[in-house]
DNA sequence: GCAAAAGTGTTTGGCATACACCCATGA
DNA sequence: TCATGGGTGTATGCCAAACACTTTTGC
């Protein structure tokens, strides 16, 4: 009899599981965060939130996490670098019940985007950081987080490199780095700390842009993220 | 008859979830971690594990946290630091079932718990780093990667003075730096740097202790863990 | 007086910081 | 020829790293 109300004490020990993204790119220059339409009335109606979903019995939350990502956004890339960012099991932080979030942080190269995923269709949008205000649940919290890992992240490691095409100038690396970082780089010392430490190579080939001198090009040596102390 | 469907298969994506804690300590200069019994046959058959548990309905991962760690050990103390480590959601990491674990990393000075827990007892253990492998479930590797963790924190963060009592000597706070980082300090550029920090601050009064000169004792400065790189 | 840990200062080199001008191109 | 962004070098100061001897105590 013990063990019978033990049973039926552990089957009331559940949560629904679910998995919430942080999908982040760079367009222009400005971090951006992709946003899907949230319609949950009452207490979210025509809202919007970050793009996720619940976990399946028969997969981990990291198998979780990739699904969602490649089912959000159609992504012209076989590699997709995402990490885990935090748990999040506030009581209340979905009205309906019970559900804890495993959120992930995920970023990519805008470039890597199908075209009809760089334009604002019903299926989502993405917006500067900070426009992703006033989210459905508690996703304000989780893009704060994400943000906050992205930021911390770009300043010890080249996760950058994943949020870059192959091929870039260093004025564009720059521009994403002030992006994120939010100050601005003395531009000879950000080109020799990151030629010193061996992070970037050059590729002998020009790109032109407009009436002003072509920039060189260059890529990520290595294929890792590496932790190296960037700036 | 689409929605029931729908209800159904939602109502099967549940998973138990848990709280591994990984609560770490220094003794004599030795950094060590909290084991308990593990007893499940047939696969973890009189073994040892980390302190961990279920979440219940009404708490956050937070709260049972908590709970867990005053549960497993007696801590005389009001305050305790933990921080979440990692979501672990293998299918097979628990052969009972799915069963998501929240993992926490938790450290506490050897002088805050109470004496019964700090010999070994049918409650628990602690053990060195290199002791503790063979664990039941995934909790090798939860312990690896509490390591990890508590490592890369120490070199950016004073979070060590939650490893360390209220007073101690510059020698005893090098010795715990050494252990967790594996490295040997210069004694001389390691009490600069802390002293220029000012993450120390010196008390005035001497700890005498053996056939030789006696220490200064020193506490942290300020109350929180501070972003500074330490080493 | 001796063993054992505490405590202390200087030199060196490398790296971050700050800063201003010329270059290549398209219009 | 001019507007635009690309590209480069030097001087300064700080700090990390390396290194060895004196001090205080208990026995």
């Amino acid at each position: 009899m013990k063990s019978q109300r033990k049973f039926a004490t552990e089957h009331l020990r559940f949560a629904i599981l679910a998995v919430d993204i942080a999908l982040m790119t760079v367009r222009d220059g400005a971090l951006m965060i992709r946003l899907t339409p949230v319609n949950r009335p009452p207490h979210f109606p025509n809202s919007k939130g970050l793009p996720g979903g619940l976990i399946e019995p028969s997969e981990t939350a990291e198998e979780a996490a990739l699904r969602l990502i490649r089912d959000r956004a159609t992504i012209c890339s076989k590699h997709i670098y995402f990490e885990q960012l935090y748990t999040f099991s506030e009581l209340n932080r979905d009205p309906r019940g019970r559900v804890v979030a495993v959120a992930y942080l995920a970023v990519l190269p805008w470039e890597d985007l199908a075209k009809e995923d760089q334009e604002d269709t019903n299926k989502g949008w993405w917006v500067t950081i900070p426009e992703a205000t006033k989210l459905a649940y508690d996703h304000d919290l989780i893009t704060a987080v994400a943000v906050q890992r992205l930021r911390s992240r770009a300043r010890y490691t080249t996760i950058l490199r994943h949020l870059m095409p192959t091929e870039f100038t260093l004025s564009e690396l720059e521009t994403v780095y002030e992006s994120i970082l939010k100050t601005d780089l003395d531009k000879r010392n950000f080109r020799k700390k990151l030629l010193k430490l061996k992070a970037v190579i050059p590729l002998g080939r020009k790109k032109k842009h407009g009436a002003h001198r072509p920039a060189e090009l260059y890529r990520f040596a290595g294929t890792k993220v590496e932790e190296i102390e960037i700036i």
